[in-house]
DNA sequence: TGACCCCAAAGGTATGACTTATTCAAGCCA
DNA sequence: TGGCTTGAATAAGTCATACCTTTGGGGTCA
């Protein structure tokens, strides 16, 4: 997944840096610095801000030099910008959004599920419900966690809506975010592992609405224990 | 707002050219062919595949070439991306993708704005409201769309969510598209306008609960004008 | 048949020369 | 004084070229 070659470094290196405000909006970066500070050649630092410019995190000006954009410019939406962001200062926040987003599509994704999930995708999720039950009992998290990203991840997919099956990585970090940080109980609520069943229930049986109801349980429940006051 | 520079117009060709399918999933394009067939040098060339690499609408590797991902790879929340796929052949689906995920958020954002607006959103929502009922009677769809983009632009940012507010011109490129390709009667419904009403007064009343019903009533209609068969 | 090795092909990196846009300031005119 | 023109400095943008590194594929040999 990561991106290989210098200008991949390169870039792994200043992303955090911007997105952590380590290098802050205003700052101006001028190539000749960048190759001298990273000992790079100026095509791997173009590369760089090339990419780094596509997802508005800089602006390259002649004259002014690479100028850091303020975050309201940057693409929320990018795979690595929101990993960037999760790994750093930037989380809480990138948490919440992502919780937020959740809210939004996760229903509505297991509501469209409903009238289109295959058989495959029934038993699939059944299955998936069957371990969450088993594994939240046990106390195992990383098993837990590992069926639960699947779980999500395939109703967005199920949902046969691209916009929503792209986002299934997003929902995996913020799930696996709140494990690694002890942000779980150590034995997942029973009353969402129970939702969880309802969600594959009423997915088999076609049932939109339902499906869509028991989802919209588990996330505004999940935002609700992350973070109990403000739900932005 | 285009991207300027040589590799800017390389990029504004391939991109479209992938998007749209002329150049097919599993096409290799060699960047000595690239550099001949734009009479470029290969530091331009290399700065746009970096680019289309980032989007995941390609793949470069030694000793094989620059391979076009299969669409499922794709960034489908780029704004480029997003943008050439609504000018080019896959309009329809993207439309589609984008109604679906504006009956998630759009309905969710207009909740958070209500517990969040501040005055100003407030008079400027309800101000857009007005305008809206005018020309909609007036039957000026110009100025209707001009004014239907501002009044989901401001909800969206209103929300307080930045993820939510990126989507603004996803959304915003959604209504235009509607517009220009006349799917839009020549007076927009009057149910349609009285629930952008029904919006800003619950906004302005902070009632959650009724902004997001009545924006979910917005959106689910305007899909299914758009696609009454298939609400996917 | 299969394992191994070698080479050519294509991307990756480095570098120097040159071009172009843009800012900033000095100078000029009103 | 104030605004406008002009020019020089600067940093990004582009090009051409050379060389490095990886890797897929074909050929060889056991």
């Amino acid at each position: 997944m990561e991106i290989q070659g210098l200008h991949g470094r390169l870039l792994a290196d200043l992303g955090p840096a911007i997105t952590s405000g380590e290098i802050p909006e205003g700052s101006v970066l001028r190539s000749e610095e960048l190759e001298a500070r990273y000992g790079v050649s100026r095509t791997v630092v173009r590369e760089a801000v090339r990419v780094l410019e596509a997802m508005r995190l800089v602006a390259s000006r002649r004259r002014v030099g690479t100028t850091v954009q303020p975050r309201e410019a940057w693409d929320v939406f990018d795979p690595l910008v929101i990993r960037w962001r999760l790994a750093g200062a930037d989380r809480g926040a990138q948490l919440r959004s992502l919780g937020a987003l959740r809210i939004a599509v996760e229903p509505v994704a297991a509501g469209l599920a409903a009238g289109l999930a295959t058989a495959d995708h029934c038993r699939e999720l059944s299955a998936l419900a069957v371990e969450l039950t088993v594994t939240a009992r046990s106390g195992d998290l990383r098993a837990f966690l590992r069926h639960d990203m699947a779980f999500h991840a395939l109703v967005l997919r199920a949902s046969g809506n691209e916009m929503f099956a792209h986002l299934a990585d997003a929902v995996g970090a913020v799930l696996a975010g709140r494990t690694e940080h002890e942000l779980m109980p150590h034995h997942p609520a029973e009353y969402a592992v129970a939702l969880h069943r309802e969600v594959a229930e009423a997915v088999c049986a076609q049932d939109g609405a339902a499906a869509e109801r028991a989802m919209r349980g588990i996330v505004t429940g999940a935002l609700e224990e992350l973070a109990p006051s403000d739900p932005v």
